[in-house]
DNA sequence: AATGAATGAGGATTCATTCAT
DNA sequence: TATGAATGAATCCTCATTCAT
């Protein structure tokens, strides 16, 4: 709930402090950001800040909703309905990498939920982060069931939770050195690479995901 | 690089100070954990913790791998070579969760590594904490895949990539709101309730585990 | 470099700050005087003092080149360019002893200068300070040994290096233990008697120093 | 007052203790050294350090005394009572400057005691460490002005003071930091020039004494 | 609305000294 | 006598937030 005078500022002043608060958010985390800082990064003066926000939480808090709106509507937007799962996942994967390599800051964000010291943030957020994907990847391989492009002794809800965990780890891996350091250990991709293998990595992805959900008599026929 | 004083004294309290040490910044995170309530908590001064540590952040590094070190003792202790990898995987899912209910703040710790500002920690605890199960799941792999107990066909990386990242969300719903919550939208399980689901939930992630990994023909059999 | 904000405040307060660190860093000196007790004194909270100085370090230089700057006013503005080198010397140290009885403190800070684990303010202090006098004293013996007025074989250098140690210490036995202990040593005066034999010290280092500096022939004139 | 315990451990013991002692003092200053850094460097335990002396204050004090003791021994050692006082002054600042070469750490300690703070050590130690060479600097220039070596007009005192003065700085620019820009000021030399102009400075310090205190008919005899 | 100086509680770290072994 | 772990007061510096302009 930032105050209202966040909305009756200049538009391009407001984008300004919220990405300098997403940067910075990412940068340090929740704890070791501190407004001075931000105020000198968003080119506003500190009391201005707390004009918009209520508080440090309350701009950290909105940030990382905004952060969400952006994600969807960056990701989301292309997809077209009859697609069939496996082509909206991928869209998904790949417009996914596209916003975070853009916008590094947002994935990091998320990453922060869930670490130590922000259930209360977890409280206000984790649930409209994940609603929407986990109801989607659901309805489409309930679709898809029917369709015959599933396999059929699928736990669905379970399916849904494994390839969410994929794409986060998809994403992650793109921005936090420890999931750098993992997917090295497991894959043996080096995503610091210059010539970064997120291609790579995505299509390995979408081929496992085939092999796993498909059912055995598409196997067969392709 | 903890200093020496730290193995010369009295095990009881090396023990009581790792202990609250990691209880704490799993509680409060790295940032908002403070050295007084450390000392208070372990009953020592705050002086002598600057005795047995360089610093708050040796205290973490090294709570971290102490962490790591008890945490592989319990859950790789009792496990038998020539088990299958479903047997092999189940006991490590089930003797995780038996350690992180026991020691829910190191989980926490684990999760830490990965949220922002904290990649100086990954650089030194990533790997080895990556690196150990990420080669004996690819080991299991390739071994049962010769005995026919895995699919031919299958990426033996990603798939130990997949294991772990299930036994991640799978251990970390156990102590994490944001995991809860997401297991919550995924699969409608409460983690948090009187009546915990994990067993159901390992039951679940073991019986998906295996339609996925065994091969066709095996299901034929079955 | 203090921050820009030491320049914006009340002049009052500013000189409140500077006057009080001058004396709390010549009490203790750098180590011992306490940032606390400076923001107590100064009638200031102790964050405010981090709003004006970079560190206590950034505090006790820039006190310094005030100091200097306040010290240079002091003594150098009634000088007469034509006064011959006697007199502008005995102007000196007369305005020289004037200044340091009204602050004894800035005197203590030169002292400082030179004590041990003090080399980085040395890099930074020394030169502004020794420079002006140096030159003044080289200039005034060269001029003044054309007119005939200061003996023709002296070692000029050396002479104005000898004129300042003479200085320095004459300061320095007006506010320094050590040196009026010596003083006493050396010339059985007790510069902290109620009577204090200022006076007489100048006059009889006035005296010396024409001894020394004066032509022979001049001797013999006078 | 350093404890008995002092005289009666080993005299190699004792010694680098006192060494270790007078170089950390000398490094940091008295407020910064610390004695347990003084126990590592002196391969002494912490404990050991308060069997040895009262405090850290009675440390320093003995450090300083013991320091006084040594530089006597060293610079006063090979004086002839005969030789005139031009000899012996020279004889003096070059012993002076051999010690001051091979124990920096001393004459550091000397310029503390007249630094801000330690008034309480000037006290003790300033009339102890002025007072031998003020005496003998009198009684030679008053024989030798009876002798007719030195001109009759002069302040004997002051002469003896600006004597010392010169020494003093003279060994000063040998370790300072600050004495060294101040040196190069004035007399344009180099003392951190790897061939340092240590004698050159010497030598035209004596000259310069002598051009000074020779009374005018020697000059016109020489 | 914007500003930025003021505030003071909070938190990491240091260190002289003690004392049990 | 030597040791070094324990102690806690002391001290530098940070930072969210307020408020007068």
């Amino acid at each position: 709930m930032p105050k209202e005078t966040l909305m009756l500022i200049h538009p391009d002043k407001r984008d300004r402090v919220l990405h300098e608060a997403a940067c910075l958010f990412a940068e340090r985390g929740f704890s070791r950001a501190d407004m001075a800082e931000l105020a000198n990064r968003a080119k506003v003066a500190k009391g201005s800040l707390y004009n918009y926000f209520e508080s440090k939480e309350d701009c950290y808090m909105f940030v990382c909703q905004d952060a969400l709106d952006r994600y969807r509507q960056a990701v989301y937007d292309g997809l077209e309905q009859d697609w069939d799962i496996y082509r909206q996942v991928e869209h998904i994967f790949r417009s996914g990498a596209g916003f975070v390599l853009e916008h590094p800051e947002y994935i990091i964000l998320y990453l922060n939920i869930s670490s130590a010291g922000m259930d209360r943030f977890a409280d206000q957020l984790s649930q409209k982060v994940e609603q929407q994907f986990a109801r989607l990847l659901k309805e489409l391989l309930t679709r898809d069931m029917a369709r015959g492009l599933v396999r059929a002794d699928l736990d669905i809800a379970f399916a849904a939770h494994m390839l969410n965990s994929l794409y986060i780890f998809f994403l992650s891996s793109l921005v936090s050195r420890h999931h750098q350091i993992r997917l090295q250990e497991y894959l043996e991709l080096d995503m610091k690479a210059e010539n970064s293998p997120v291609e790579e990595l995505l299509e390995r992805t979408v081929k496992f995901l085939k092999t796993f959900l498909k059912p055995p008599e598409e196997e067969n026929h392709g």
